[in-house]
RNA sequence: GGGCCAUUAGCUCAGUUGGUUAGAGCGCUACGUUGACAUCGUAGAGGUCACUCGUUCGAGUCGAGUAUGGCCCA
C-alpha cells in the first residue's frame, strides 16, 4: 500500500473525526476506572472560534487524549453559556433588520421565542468549529446554560441562597449600560484612558453675595444632581463656609457644605461636589452625611425631569447645554485638559452611568471565604502559581454581586411579589393569584427582570453533572481535575465557580468540593506587534482559516510550540508553518519507513530483536528518554515542553541520524535487517502515540497504515494505550558510543563543506585516535561512521602524523585526515582550524582562572571541581591538535 | 497609587534546582535534487543574556535598584 507523498488534512480530518466519534471514545468507559473530568469553558452561543480558543481547546485536547490513552474514565463535557446581553442584542437587531419589530412591541413571551429559534439554527456553530480542531469531547453530554436541567440548577441554587440570606434585593448604585438599558456587574466594566476636560464650576455662597466656591468636574451635567459639597475641616479657605449653603445653579437648591477629613486639600480647588446619585465615591460621602439622593438620568442615558431646563436632552447635548448655561451666568471658571479613566460597558462600549437602581445581590463575603481557603490548603492549583495572586487578590476584597438584568434572555428571577409587593422566592412557579407562602395574600406578578448569565455558568461544574440531582454522573465525575481559561475571567468565572463548589455541593465533605484541582491559565494570544486580537482592530487570525490552509495538527501543534506556559504569545500567519513542515516530516519519515515493512510478515510491534546494532540501542535509548521527559512535562501540564521534545526526537535523533543510518539495512533480508525493521516499527508506533495528543488526525492516519502494513489489528490510536517504556531503558553506553560516531561525521562534513569538495564525493581517511574507546567504536561501528560522512574508506591508528595533502578535522582527541589531492585549500582550512583555537583557548583561560582560584577549590564540591580538571585536559587537548595541525598547514 | 509579567542571535522564543564553549525555529550565506521529505539535506555566520550594585569560589539563572514595554487592580 502506497502512501501519498503529501497528506492531505481536508482529505482525512473529516473521516477520522467520523471514525473516533462512532468508536464511542469521546464518552468516558463505564466501570471503575479512575476518572478525569474537564469542563469546558463554555462559550457564547452566539460566539466563532477564535485563537484563544483555538489554543485553549488545543490544550484541553491535549491533556484529555492523554488521559484517555493512560486508561482513566476521561469526560471533557462541551457546552455554551447563553450570554444574555450579547444574544439578545444580536436577536434584537436580526428582527429589526428583518422587519422593523422592536422587542417592546412583540411582548417578552414572542421575543424569547425568537431567541430560542435564533439559538436552535445558529447555536451549535461554535460546538461545530470545535470538533474542526479535533476536540474530543463527549457530545452526547452537550449543554447549554438554559437547559431544563442548567435551569433547575439556577433556581435551586438562587432559592437557597434566599434561605440563607445571601441574596438581597435593593435599591443601590449600580454600573449602567444606557445602551443596553441594564446593569452590569462590576466585573463588566473597563476603565478606558481617555483625554478629557476638567470643568470649573462656581457655586454661589447663599447669603454671601458675589462669594462663590468652585468645584472641578469632568462630568458637568451631574452637577444638577449635587447635593453637596465637601472641604476639609482643617482648610482655612473654607473654615467659615462650613455649615452654610450654596446654591445650585439652574435648579436653584440649596445644599450644604459639610466638612469631610477624606477630601485632599492640595487637589484641584479643595472643594469636591457630592453627587450621591451618580458617582460611587460620593454615594458613600453622602450616605455618611445622609445627604438626598437626586438622579438626573433616565435608564437610556437622558437627562430627567430633576434637570431642569436641561430635561430630555441626552447625556452629551446635556453636558454642552450645561456648560454654555454656566458660562453665560458666569459660572464657568476655567476648563483644563485632563487625561483620566472612563468606564465602559464590556457589551457596548457604552460610557457606564452610575445609577441608583432596584437590583438583586449576592452577599459575597461568606461564599468567598472556602474559596480563599482552598488555595491556601492546598485543594486548588493554579498554573502558572502567580495567578493565585491575583485570585486570592479579588476575594478578599470582593464586593457584593449585583445579579440582576434588565433582560428578557435569560433565567428569570424566582422571585414573586403579593400585591403589597412582598417578595418570596420559589422552587415551583407561583401562578397568578395563588397564595403567597408568608403572607397569604395572592401572588401578583414575577420579577420581570434575569439573571446574570454568570449566575447561571458558576455553575456549570456540577449543574452540567445534573445536580441538584444526585446523578450517577454527579456523583463519579464531580470534582473534576483540570480547567484550562484565560486570565480575563478568573474574578468572573473561576472564582465563582470555587464559592459555587463549596455552597452548594454540602452533600460532600469540604475536601471534596473544589469544583477542580488544577486551574491552567492560559497565554493570551496576541498578534504580531504584541497588541491583542480584536474585532475592532480587525488583526485576530482566523483559526478556521488556518485549519483551511495548514490542516488541523499543524494549528494545535504550532499554537502549543510557540506558547511557553502562560506566558503571552505574538502570532502572525505565517508560524502555523512550523507545525505543517513537521507534520510533512513525521508523514514522509512514516511513508518511507513503512515502505520498508510491507515485505517483513511476521513483525510484530512488542517483540524485541535480536541482532540490534549500536544504532538501533540507540534510537531506542533516545526514544526512552524522550518518553520520561514527555510523560513527567504532561503530567505537570508543561504542553510546550512535551512538544519540543517531541520535535527534536522526531527530527533530529529519528530523521536526521535513525533513519539515515539505518537505510543500507532497511530492506535487507538477514536478522540486521529484522532488527532494523523492529526497531522502525517499535520507535515508529511509539512516536506516533506520543504525537498523538497534539496532533491526533496525522498520528491516527498513520497509526492506521502502521498496522496494516504488519497486517496486525488494532484499536484507533486514540483508542489505544499510553507508550509505557516496556522493554526500553536509557542506555548510557550506547548514546556514548553513538556521539563518537556523530562527531566523526560532523567534522568530515564541516571539512567537506569548508574546502567546497562536495558533500558525497568518495575520499579515504587516515584517522588518528589515541584512545581505546574511540578506536573500538570507529572500528565496530566503521560502516556507519562511513555511511554518513561519505568515506569510501578509512585507516584507523593510534598515532600518526598528517599525510600530506590531507584536510584535517579535529574533533575531541581525534585527528581525521582527509585525503584531498589537489582540492586542498590549506589557507582556509588553516584560518578555520586557527579560529577554533582560539576559541578554546578562551575556554582553557577561564578554567585556569577557576582552578587556580583557592576559594574554588575549597568551597565547589568535589565532582565539579575533577569535572572542570577534566575538562580542561580535554580542551587543551584539542586546542593543542588544533594548533599544531594548523601550523602544519 | 498598588501588583504582576517581560527584556537572551536580524525576528519569535527556549534555557529545569546557580557549575562545559548560552540553544531552537524563522530569516541570512554557501553548497546540494538518479528513490522518505526542496514543505528537504549539509555546513556556516550571527549574542558584552537591558543596565547598576550586591550575594557567592562561581550569576543568563538568586537579591536590591534603575530603565523600557505590556497587562491587571484602585
Amino acid at each position: 500500500m502506497e502512501l501519498p507523498i503529501r497528506f492531505d488534512p481536508k482529505e482525512h480530518e473529516p473521516k477520522v473525526y467520523a471514525a473516533w466519534r462512532a468508536s464511542g471514545g469521546f464518552t468516558p468507559t463505564a466501570g471503575t476506572a479512575k476518572t478525569f473530568t474537564v469542563m469546558i469553558p463554555p462559550p457564547n452561543v452566539t460566539g466563532v472560534l477564535h485563537m484563544g480558543h483555538a489554543l485553549n481547546n488545543s490544550i484541553q485536547d491535549i491533556v484529555v487524549r492523554t488521559r484517555r490513552m493512560r486508561g482513566e474514565a476521561t469526560l471533557w463535557l462541551p457546552g455554551t453559556d447563553h450570554a444574555g446581553i450579547a444574544t439578545q442584542a444580536v436577536v434584537e437587531k436580526k428582527l429589526l433588520k428583518d422587519g422593523n419589530k422592536k422587542r417592546a412591541d412583540m411582548g417578552r413571551e414572542a421575543f424569547v421565542e425568537q431567541v430560542w429559534k435564533w439559538k436552535e439554527e445558529h447555536g451549535s456553530k461554535i460546538l461545530d468549529q470545535l470538533e474542526r480542531l479535533g476536540s474530543s469531547c463527549d457530545w452526547t453530554r452537550t449543554r447549554f446554560t438554559l437547559d431544563p436541567s442548567m435551569s433547575l440548577a439556577v433556581r435551586e441554587s438562587f432559592v437557597r441562597l434566599w434561605e440563607k440570606g445571601l441574596v438581597y434585593r435593593g435599591a443601590r448604585l449600580v454600573n449602567w449600560d444606557c445602551v443596553l438599558e441594564t446593569a452590569v456587574s462590576d466585573d463588566e466594566i473597563e476603565m478606558v484612558e481617555r483625554k478629557d476636560k476638567l470643568y470649573f464650576l462656581r457655586y454661589p455662597v447663599r447669603g454671601q453675595v458675589g462669594r462663590m466656591v468652585t468645584v472641578a468636574t469632568t462630568r458637568p451635567e451631574t452637577m444638577l444632581g449635587d447635593t453637596g459639597v465637601a472641604v476639609h475641616p482643617a482648610d482655612a479657605r473654607y473654615a467659615d463656609l462650613i455649615g452654610k449653603e450654596l446654591e445650585l445653579p439652574f435648579v436653584g437648591r440649596a445644599i450644604p457644605i459639610v466638612a469631610d477629613e477624606t477630601v485632599e486639600m492640595g487637589f484641584g480647588t479643595g472643594a469636591v461636589k457630592i453627587t450621591p446619585g451618580h458617582d460611587p465615591a460620593d454615594y458613600e460621602r453622602g450616605a455618611r452625611f445622609r445627604l438626598p439622593i437626586v438622579n438626573v438620568l433616565t435608564k437610556n442615558g437622558r437627562l430627567n425631569e430633576h434637570a431642569g431646563p436641561f430635561a430630555n436632552l441626552t447625556r452629551e447635548k446635556g453636558r454642552e447645554a450645561v456648560v454654555a448655561g454656566l458660562e453665560q451666568a458666569g459660572l464657568l471658571e476655567k476648563i483644563e485638559d485632563i487625561v483620566h479613566n472612563v468606564p465602559l460597558s464590556d457589551r457596548s462600549k457604552s460610557v457606564i452611568e452610575p445609577l441608583v437602581s432596584e437590583q438583586w445581590f449576592v452577599k459575597m463575603e461568606p461564599l468567598a471565604r472556602p474559596a480563599i481557603a482552598a488555595v491556601e490548603n492546598g485543594s486548588l492549583r493554579f498554573v502558572p502559581e502567580r495567578w493565585t495572586k491575583v485570585y486570592l487578590d479579588w476575594l478578599t476584597n470582593v464586593r457584593d454581586w449585583c445579579i440582576s438584568r434588565q433582560l428578557w434572555w435569560g433565567h428569570r428571577i424566582p422571585v414573586w411579589y403579593d400585591e403589597d409587593g412582598v417578595p418570596v422566592a420559589s422552587r415551583t412557579d407561583l401562578a397568578i393569584g395563588s397564595r403567597h407562602p408568608i403572607t397569604n395574600k395572592p401572588i401578583q406578578r414575577q420579577d420581570e427582570d434575569v439573571l446574570d448569565t454568570w449566575a447561571s455558568s458558576w455553575l456549570w461544574p456540577f449543574a452540567t453533572l445534573g445536580w441538584p440531582e444526585q446523578t450517577p454522573d454527579l456523583a463519579r465525575f464531580y470534582p473534576t481535575q483540570f480547567l484550562s481559561t484565560a486570565r480575563d475571567i478568573i474574578y468572573l468565572w473561576v472564582a465563582r465557580m470555587v464559592m459555587a463548589g463549596y455552597e452548594f455541593m454540602d452533600h460532600l465533605p469540604m475536601a471534596q468540593r473544589v469544583p477542580f484541582a488544577v486551574v491552567n491559565v492560559h497565554a493570551t494570544v496576541l498578534d504580531a506587534q504584541g497588541r491583542r486580537m480584536s474585532k475592532s482592530l480587525g488583526n485576530g487570525i482566523d483559526p478556521l482559516e488556518m485549519i483551511d490552509k495548514y490542516g488541523a495538527d499543524a494549528v494545535r501543534y504550532s499554537l502549543i510550540l510557540l506558547t511557553r506556559e502562560g506566558q503571552d504569545v505574538k502570532l502572525a500567519p505565517e508560524r502555523f508553518e512550523q507545525g505543517w513542515r513537521f507534520g510533512n516530516k513525521i508523514w514522509n519519515a512514516a511513508r518511507f519507513v513503512l515502505q520498508s515493512m510491507s515485505q517483513d510478515q511476521g513483525l510484530r510491534l512488542g517483540q524485541s530483536a535480536d541482532a540490534q546494532t549500536l544504532e538501533d540501542r540507540w534510537i531506542l535509548s533516545r526514544l526512552e528518554r524522550t518518553r520520561l521527559a514527555v510523560d513527567a512535562a504532561l503530567t505537570d501540564y508543561r504542553l510546550n515542553d512535551a512538544a519540543n521534545a517531541l520535535y527534536g526526537f522526531v527530527w533530529n535523533d529519528f530523521c536526521d541520524w535513525y533513519v539515515e543510518l539505518v537505510k543500507p539495512r532497511m530492506q535487507a533480508a538477514d536478522a540486521s535487517g529484522r532488527a532494523a525493521r523492529q526497531t522502525l516499527a517499535r520507535a515508529l508506533a511509539d512516536m506516533l502515540a506520543l504525537l498523538h495528543p497534539f496532533m491526533p488526525y496525522l498520528t491516527e492516519v498513520l497509526w492506521a497504515h502502521l498496522h496494516a502494513v504488519l497486517g496486525t489489528k488494532s484499536a484507533l490510536l486514540m483508542n489505544s494505550t499510553w507508550p509505557t517504556g516496556a522493554g526500553l531503558a536509557v542506555d548510557e553506553a550506547a548514546e556514548g558510543d553513538m556521539a563518537i560516531v556523530q562527531d566523526l561525521v560532523g567534522s568530515i562534513r564541516s571539512v567537506r563543506a569548508l574546502t567546497m569538495v562536495g558533500e558525497k564525493k568518495p575520499l579515504k581517511a587516515l584517522i588518528v585516535a589515541p584512545r581505546e574507546r574511540e578506536r573500538r567504536v570507529l572500528t565496530e561501528h566503521a560502516a556507519s561512521a562511513k555511511a554518513l560522512s561519505f568515506l569510501e574508506s578509512y585507516e584507523l591508528v593510534e598515532r600518526a602524523a598528517r599525510p600530506p595533502q590531507t584536510a584535517v578535522a579535529v574533533v575531541g582527541a581525534i585527528e581525521a585526515f582527509v585525503y584531498l589531492g589537489a582540492d586542498l585549500d590549506a589557507a582556509a582550512l588553516k584560518q578555520t582550524l586557527a579560529k577554533r583555537a582560539e576559541k578554546l583557548r578562551a575556554g582553557v583561560a577561564a578554567i585556569d582562572a577557576k582552578l587556580s582560584n583557592e576559594g574554588f577549590l575549597q568551597r565547589a564540591a568535589a565532582e565539579v571541581v575533577e569535572g572542570e580538571r577534566a575538562r580542561r585536559l580535554e580542551l587543551a587537548r584539542e586546542m593543542e591538535l588544533l594548533e599544531r595541525n594548523a601550523a602544519g598547514l
